[in-house]
DNA sequence: CGCGTGAGTTAAACCGTTTACACAGTCTGG
DNA sequence: CCAGACTGTGTAAACGGTTTAACTCACGCG
């Protein structure tokens, strides 16, 4: 009935704390305790002790320590890819916090695929980590959400913190912290600055229905015009994902397709802005002298390439998801915050001064 | 003495295996054995413990089940930072090759701190994961080194199969998988490419001493001068780290310093090429036309400025990383994988008819 | 009819911690 | 000088699974 390694080969095998106390000629409580810090002891025997744990490389056992009902120092993140900047930096962020606190990430990656996002939940269940951190954009449908709202409950009975972070509360009565940043004001802000600068026909790209950011960013956008008394032409929004490639093939589409309609371009991140830049370039067209361009992300690059952007705080974002979640000792918080963004101006926007450019 | 949860507020908890144990009538042992399918069991039973299952809501405890022995179904990787391309689309390798066999992966983060690298691995070695994975690039000086022997060490005590990715094998005697891809050879090729194409003064931007990645690609670039009997010049070696920002500076400080006494340019890495690929421009010169040049890495946006470079393999990395260490059932496997390098010919190489091109 | 046989199930040991409680000294104050 | 507080340590019961060995029951065979 034992699996005690005493048998054949003698592979060995880590050191328990009943090895450290057996050499300390302590009792196992007594080890645990000087370890844990928590608790009065002697000095002298805290010594032994800690000798026994140097001599034998006593490190103690994750699993045993979770079993015993501490819980266990992780914070998990689920994102859509690691390699695009975005989650890469809101993770760098959530590392950057636990690192502070001595803790490691598990990172689930879910490829954009809503099964493979709840599949992760579904194994993070098992880990009762302290944290899981759901980062960035979905598309989401009825009976995923219905499915999402269940699996919430079931991570705050495992007693795991369930943060949303970029995304919207999943109901009132789901017990989560809200992690969020500000797309319509920063989209208002990026369409306002262009529309100061004199620009009436501002193209808009990286329209995608039903995705929870790209729609607060149009929406944006939209208010900005109005807000300006600006007709709204729908011709101007161009449908696209987020990836760069795609930036550069529609815009040379566009180009393509006939004479250009648009003075200034507003593109839904700073990947699509760029592709769409070397478009520009292609046909000979430069930013900001031929047209003006904003874009969103404020990714190191597009310092590079001089493009105002609007400041999407990545890193704090993942920080800020990471503290809040563990402030609080008992999990099941629910708490929404917004955090802010804001234009940073570079060097892509020249002033349109158009055909009878002061009507209105 | 027992901390089961009947007094007070009576928050829910998880259910246990003894919960659904009880609901199908059936012994814990029973439930265990149909849940892990590997014994004999009658169907009767078998749906009534899978009801039982699916009205709790059960999930096993991940911790109990480490604990009583089982092999905790997870990787670690341990990488500088997760913002940097190369370590990301390695890590994305990594997550794809443990999503495919139901794996989360957990991730520290050292932002190059060699401290913090030890120090992730001795909180790893608590978790006894399948396997530890170390990517990329330190310099290693000779107490770092005894240390991380001890500790590879003790990773394959506690369980876990180390793996060296992208780094020199630690010697001899400690167990460790090794996945490298070929520096030198890469460097080789692409110094070859612009010396067929020519060129003979090759200015070579990213040293830095000790560094082993960069170390075997100045050796590569040295190697192919002299198998094609051209002099080398260490005055055409240029020091730097390896961002983007840095490669802008360098070539800029170049070009300010005096006449340009080079005619192509190699580079440590892609971002470096595009930092001095930009400062070449602002000078008015242009790739290819004035100056050809040649990265390393391929990275994805490479491909956007036609940059001709060494394609390295990231993903696979973090592929055949994941799939030695999983292979083998006992941990302390040595193996040594060298991943090839290839060139990727785009346009940013032209030939270089010099002044008497033609003397040897 | 006795008995091995094998499929299906169970009781109990065990994994390595933490912690509630008990207990032995040592001080302190009345 | 003794009750009571305080210190430091030990004992043993959890935590929630897996696994071994034993047991039950029907069945087929000699």
């Amino acid at each position: 009935m034992p699996r005690r390694d005493v048998s054949g080969d003698g592979r060995p095998r880590p050191a328990t704390i009943r090895d450290v106390a057996r050499r300390a000629s302590v009792s196992v409580a007594t080890v645990s305790r000087i370890l844990s810090g928590t608790y009065p002891n002697a000095p002298a025997t805290r010594s032994k002790v800690m000798r026994a744990v140097r001599e034998l490389d006593y490190v103690a056992n994750a699993h045993a320590r979770g079993l015993a009902g501490v819980r266990p120092k992780s914070v998990a993140i689920v994102v859509n890819t690691v390699t695009s900047p975005h989650y890469a930096h809101v993770a760098q962020g959530v590392h950057e916090e636990a690192a502070r606190t001595g803790r490691l990430c598990t990172v689930g990656t879910t490829g954009g695929d809503p099964e493979r996002e709840l599949a992760a939940i579904q194994l993070l269940r098992e880990e009762h980590a302290e944290a899981v951190i759901l980062v960035g954009n979905i598309n989401p449908d009825e009976a995923y959400h219905a499915r999402m709202v269940g699996y919430a409950r079931a991570l705050a009975v495992a007693g795991s913190q369930l943060v949303l972070c970029g995304r919207p509360p999943l109901g009132p009565d789901v017990p989560a912290i809200v992690v969020e940043y500000d797309n319509h004001g920063g989209a208002f802000a990026a369409t306002s600055h262009l529309l100061s600068a004199g620009h009436k026909r501002i193209l808009f790209l990286g329209r995608q229905a039903g995705y929870t950011t790209q729609e607060s960013r149009i929406a944006g956008y939209r208010a900005a015009l109005a807000a300006h008394g600006v007709p709204h032409d729908p011709a101007l929004e161009v449908d696209s994902t987020m990836e760069r490639r795609e930036g550069y093939r529609m815009m040379r589409e566009r180009l393509d397709a006939g004479p250009r309609d648009f003075t200034a371009v507003f593109t839904s991140n700073d990947q699509l802005a760029a592709g769409a830049r070397a478009a520009l370039r292609e046909r000979g067209l430069s930013v900001p002298e031929d047209v003006s361009m904003v874009g969103f992300d404020d990714l190191p690059p597009s310092a590079d390439i001089d493009l105002t952007t609007v400041h999407v705080p990545h890193e704090e974002l993942g920080r800020t998801a990471v503290r809040l979640a563990l402030k609080s000792e008992t999990p099941g918080s629910a708490e929404h915050v917004l955090l802010g963004t804001h234009i940073v101006v570079r060097n892509s926007v020249r002033p349109h001064v158009g055909e009878a450019s002061a009507t209105d």
